[in-house]
DNA sequence: GCGGAATTCTAGCGGGTGTTAGAATTTTCG
DNA sequence: CGAAAATTCTAACACCCGCTAGAATTCCGC
């Protein structure tokens, strides 16, 4: 009945266009200059990206307008679709490098570990690499991981397969963890993923770094997902 | 220059108007039926907030239309303003309605607690409250959670006072808590808990409801948070 | 059923949206 | 320098936005 159409945007797509983001080899075939991708406007297009990043993170897509882009990049709106093909194709852009380097960020962090480390310890690294690269210069991490939800639905669908490699990095360190019996059995790990991507991921909402170090701050997150906010047992009560 | 002036949508306010919200006395005075305040088109009034909710949630806040809801609530836009001052003014009822549900759930369910329980039980007890409000027909404990960082600048600060107290409930909570010898003497609280409140709000974005029974989600997200996910040492291992 | 109030709708205003075509400008390089 | 290519800007298009005035309709006690 009222089922709620989604008033969709698009009233006669004039060409289907598989959407195939990875691929984007050039606009105009460059010169021969060769080797390191045409430098000439791609720093222009870094500008817009960042621009771009910095913007939706903070007025959120819908509420990001071209011009608002436009402004931060320094040119003119319609100088956008030079580079780009749609707000859609620009958010989709950030939204892929945001979670391409969290992915990468934390990647880098443990296979920097010492090949001995414990899998608990190497979830403690992970999630402090996850937290820095949000929380540290991460415009396009911050921005990735707090307007994923307002993307129209196809950007979303279209993402979610990195995000959920991603995620799948994360179950298997945290299976890794258990088969070592450094885990508690009876905990649902794909739960327990979900309210540490919750946890970590607000904290973009809220973190002050002027309110303490980071190191503090990613040192305690991890410490608090893995041991909980309960007193161990056998220690000596510090009260009473 | 291009300073980004917030492209202010009030070109021209005449009224000052202070933004009083929890005084709504009426629209017209009322005639003389007294008591009930009007059962006329409070009903109208209702849908018009329930389709708010659900569409803000769903679309955020500037990607949702008058229409839309207009549509949702099965009347024609303008009509929107015969109950309503702004789409804001919407909005923020819409936000306020979601935290004091959640927070009168919480607040219902541990003062149900017999008085002797003790304060790590009532942590338990406020988590499961508290996601279950917010899981369970909870369009607008959902939406109050998913769209306060889309909120213009002035409905956030108008908002944050509610917040806060909400906030504040928890804090002593976890104070009590560890003034009991209950909690780890090291952690930081004022962490934990916005550790807490990303964890458990972050689940409305992913939350199936098929996929296990809501009872066992809310008890292993109060036990994942209270006790960490590694395993106690004083245990036997359940492995090697 | 009448009359006046309460509620909804219609039609439109002013402005801002994403997007595009084509002219104007800048860059690059022989 | 000069010409061709790359890049940016200008101006507009079609559309939709939040919002409002006033007419049309519905409601409800008498």
């Amino acid at each position: 009945m009222n089922e709620e159409q989604p008033t969709t945007t698009n009233p006669s797509p004039p060409v289907p266009e598989p959407p195939d983001l990875a691929a984007r080899p050039a606009r105009g075939s460059l010169p021969g200059n060769g080797a390191d991708a045409g430098p000439k406007s791609e720093r222009t297009r870094q500008r817009i990206l960042d621009a771009a990043a910095r913007t939706f993170r903070d007025k959120g897509f819908a509420g990001t307008t071209l011009n608002d882009i436009a402004v931060a990049a320094r040119l003119r709106a319609g100088s956008i679709y030079y580079h780009f093909d749609s707000k859609e194709r620009l958010l989709e852009e950030v939204l892929d490098i945001g979670i391409a380097r969290v992915s990468a960020a934390v990647r880098r962090a443990i296979e920097a570990l010492p090949p001995e480390t414990s899998p608990a310890d190497r979830i403690r690294t992970g999630i402090e690499a996850h937290l820095r690269s949000l929380l540290y210069h991460g415009e396009y991490t911050s921005a990735s991981f707090r307007i994923f939800g307002q993307a129209p639905p196809d950007v979303r669908t279209r993402m979610l397969s990195r995000r959920r490699a991603y995620a799948d990095d994360w179950q298997r360190m945290l299976q890794d963890a258990r088969a070592a019996g450094e885990l508690h059995p009876d905990r649902d790990l794909a739960l327990a993923r979900m309210f540490l991507f919750g946890a970590l991921n607000w904290s973009v909402e809220w973190y002050d770094p002027e309110k303490g170090s980071l190191d503090d701050f990613v040192r305690e997150a991890a410490e608090t997902f893995l041991h909980g906010i309960v007193a161990p047992p056998n220690e000596a009560a510090p009260v009473a």
